[in-house]
Parts: structure tokens; sequence; C-alpha cells
DNA sequence: CAGATATGACAAC
DNA sequence: TTGTCCTATCTGG
């Protein structure tokens, strides 16, 4: 699950359901022992995403902080209105009060609860993630500070990501997950978008024109948008959707519609070629041969 | 039911 | 480059 499309989702969705509340905060597993007493208390004041980064800003109570979550590559949040479920999870968070959320899942702002307001129950459990843990301002900052330029991101900055990819030898699937150059791009993003703008993964940075690089970079927003508001990787053209090309939808646990990603062996979807499977800086790559010229 | 695998990242060679 | 983290899911026997 876990590229930035779904951490600015879960970011979005923590807001709406216990922003401006109070949380009592456990931790079942007894890893975040320390982190979960500071927390409960506290008010989840706002969420912010930055690259596959999850913080959350929790104030008053025993101290706050910001709560730093990276799922890394099987971690997952799961969270329901009402009792939850047996304690498993990393940590635990759980809304003791607070206003209600508004209809239609708009984040809800507004003051923490006060008397005659009717509390909400909600939970949120965290499992497998690669970090659970308590950051200060100035360690959020130097965090954000090492992060590359996030699509998703009002702030971005892809001039200085276009400027050190283009100046780099290193294949271009390898220098898309660099997070310290493009931060949120994760496999499944960095392999399709080289695809659509039919450049072969190994190409080195360099070779890139700064023309290129604006096209990549427009289409990575776009793509990842799509992603955040469908909660899955769609990358696929109108034109070649399973209803227009009379084939089977892609039916795994990514669900998503995808060119070339996990597609080794199979028939590009564009020109019927094989496409083809390789590792790339330690991580699977795809790419068709026909459609991106090395 | 054991083993492989996964949209990730980092430390240690 | 390889190993490790650590969880869920899928595969083959």
């Amino acid at each position: 699950m876990p590229e930035g499309h779904t951490i600015h989702r879960l970011a979005a969705h923590h807001h709406a359901v216990l922003g401006g509340a109070q949380v009592v905060a456990t931790s079942p597993q007894g890893r975040f022992t320390a982190g979960a007493a500071r927390l409960t208390g506290a008010t989840l004041a706002a969420t912010e995403a930055y690259g596959k980064h999850l913080l959350h800003h929790y104030q008053g109570g025993p101290g706050g902080g910001i709560l730093h979550v990276h799922l890394g590559l099987y971690g997952t949040v799961a969270d329901g209105p009402g009792q939850p479920p047996a304690p498993v999870g990393q940590i635990r968070l759980r809304l003791v009060g607070g206003p209600a959320a508004t209809a239609d899942g708009s984040p809800a702002g507004g003051p923490p609860a006060t008397a005659g307001v009717a509390a909400r129950q909600h939970w949120l459990d965290l499992r497998g993630p690669a970090a659970c843990e308590l950051l200060t301002e100035a360690e959020a900052d130097a965090l954000r500070d090492r992060l590359g330029a996030d699509p998703l991101r009002d702030d971005a900055d892809p001039d200085t990501a276009g400027g050190r990819i283009r100046r780099s030898a290193r294949p271009l699937g390898a220098l898309l997950l660099d997070q310290t150059i493009v931060a949120g791009v994760g496999l499944v993003y960095a392999t399709e978008v080289l695809f659509r703008a039919g450049i072969a993964p190994t190409t080195p940075g360099r070779r890139l024109t700064a023309d290129q690089w604006q096209r990549i970079w427009a289409d990575l927003v776009t793509l990842m948008r799509i992603g955040v508001r469908r909660g899955r990787i769609d990358t696929v053209r109108d034109e070649h959707l399973p209803e227009a090309m009379g084939r089977a939808p892609r039916n795994d646990r990514h669900g998503g519609e995808v060119y070339v990603y996990r597609r080794a062996g199979q028939p590009c979807l564009c020109c019927g070629a094989t496409v083809a499977a390789g590792v790339l800086a330690a991580r699977n790559t795809y790419w068709c041969p026909t459609c991106q010229p090395g």
C-alpha cells in the first residue's frame, strides 16, 4: 500500500476522524510505552504528510509532540468507529471526546470537546511500521529538510529535484526512488511514470532533458493526486483500460490498473511486446523494451 | 503449512 | 551489494 498517495490520504482521513480531539494512546506491544504516555491526554491539532512520512501534531496533555510514522514495506494503519478490536498493534489511539465529525467527512476543526458535546468513539491501530516515534519540532524540521520534492505538496520544488537528476549518472529508475530527491514516489509510480514517458529505467539521469523532466513531474502530480482520491494506483490511459480493450481487469491486492508494474512476461498494453523485468538498485523494475527504448 | 514475496529504508560489508 | 527489520498475503507441496 504505502507510497506517498497512501500517506497523504491517511493524513487527511486522520484529521477528519481524530482532529481536534483528545486521545488515549497505548502501546500493546510495549515498544512505544513512553511515547504513548506523552500522547495520552493531548489533542491532535494537525496532521501532515511529507513523502512517505506521516506526522501527527499533538498539543497539550503531558507533553504532546509530533508522532512520526513510516509504514515501510508492509506497515498498515487501520481505524474505525466504536469499540476497537483486540489490542495487537504497536500503537493505538482512541478518541475520547471532541466535536462531531462533519457529515461529508471533511476535517473536523474547532476546539476540543466541551461539556455537552457528544463524545465520539473512534480507534486507530498502527501495525508493522518501520518507524513510530515522537519528534521535536527541530527533529521534524530536519526530516523535512532531508526530503526531496513531494508531488503532492504545494511547497514542492521540482526544479531542484530536476537539477539533481539531470546532473546524475545514476539510472532514472533509482533516482526517482531516492527520497532525498523526490519524496513519496515508490516503485509503482516510478516504474509507471517512466513507461508513460517512454523512457527506459536504466537511462542515466543526465540524459534527461529539462523538458522531459518537466513532463515527468507534471505526470507524477497528476497520477498521485488520482491515487489520493481513489486510494489505489491507476496509471493506464482511457484507451488502454480493460473496458476499452476488452480484457479482464487487474485483480490482485493492489487493485489499480498499471502498464508494466509486476507484468513481466505479459504483453505490453500499447504494443504487445513482452514486458521485461530486472533488478535495479536492489529493487524490481519492469519496462517495455519497445515503448521504452534504452 | 513452510516458504516466498511485497508499493521501503537503513546499516554493515 | 547484502542482510535485516517485521506483517500480511499468496504460492506450492
